[in-house]
DNA sequence: ATAATATATTCAATAAGTGGAATATAGGAG
DNA sequence: CTCCTATATTCCACTTATTGAATATATTAT
């Protein structure tokens, strides 16, 4: 997955490992977040694969550094990979892993979970609202407007989550502040 | 992760490896999708930890079983887990990563994955609206209603996602509707 | 001065997850 | 009588991801 998205920006036009990792720090690690050395070692497999070749550039003062660059095949590969039809998500939440467990925890224990779920759930909310400035910038450096769409989808995804996420929150700690009210009031 | 999931199954009483797949797939697979084999592997390492402890079962004409008990130990774990605060989510969300690049492809094409995801999200939504009876049988069987207002809490969170994920898939299609019917004015 | 930040990449040890085959037996459906 | 499902677990070869340290230098801020 972490090599289709790479290969999706390097699509875009050829970039060093360094500008890749910050691009996808961007724009995909809302929703898939990854180590910088872990980018690099994908980039590796990219090549290994002979979906990316590089040129290293010489630089005074900095280190050399790589310029990669996709090829025919690796076109071809993050076609093959965007017409695949994998609908079914495999959704993967440990939140919900942990939630699914707290009735080993206690009521105000618990409330206080979820509160500071909420505060997560704001700063990611806050990384949503800032990013649309960010989805101009690049739109402008790739000049495609097509493109910024689908950016501007996955972040009103961001959003919309978050606000269900928020709903969700709110809900829970309602239930467990009645549960609490029932039990001082006896 | 997992580890942890399978340690609170097993918090709940002994059971099998069988018997713990069982109740993985009826619970926590909504959130987070383990292989058979990975459930098995993971309770070897329960035991290399010292927080389970297996005692084999022969039995007539079926192979023998292993039932797992969770220590001492692995109840800290557990608590120690459940206690940890980890606020921030990282979420892992492959469609984002798709939906991402989707301006490689044509209006009509994005148009029908789109689609074929609304599919994919009425049948996570049939899973959530089918899961609560299954909910109330194991909640007899453990006997204790607190723990499964927890787990109604995370069906209550996979029915609001599954709505949120239905408008955005909405939405997003109106958009390119849109965006196709200016174009064949033309 | 010196500390921090930005540039630019690599490596190594783990840990975690995927996919599928293999082994064994009983009972029920067609 | 054969196929399928349920019971019950193991093994293996991969592929992927995590964590954190190491290397090197220039510029900017305090």
């Amino acid at each position: 997955m972490l090599k289709h998205g790479i290969l999706g920006l390097l699509n875009y036009g050829s970039m060093t490992g360094y500008e890749i990792n910050k691009a996808f720090k961007d724009s995909l690690s809302y929703f898939w977040n990854a180590q910088t050395s872990q980018i690099y070692r994908e980039l590796q497999t990219l090549k290994k694969n002979g979906w990316a070749t590089d040129e290293v550039i010489e630089q005074d003062g900095k280190p050399d550094k790589k310029l990669f660059t996709i090829t025919e095949s690796g076109k071809a590969e993050l076609t093959r990979w965007l017409i695949d039809e994998d609908t079914e998500y495999a959704m993967r939440s440990p939140l919900m892993m942990k939630t699914f467990f707290r009735g080993e925890r206690s009521i105000e224990e618990n409330i206080a979970y979820f509160d500071a779920l909420s505060e997560g759930c704001d700063a990611f909310a806050a990384r949503m609202t800032a990013t649309p400035p960010d989805i101009e910038g690049y739109a402008k450096e790739i000049g495609d407007p097509m493109k910024a769409l689908y950016w501007k989808m996955t972040v009103d995804f961001g959003t919309m989550y978050a606000q269900m996420y928020r709903s969700w929150i709110e809900k829970c700690r309602k239930e467990l502040e009645e549960i609490r009210d029932e039990h001082t009031a006896d």
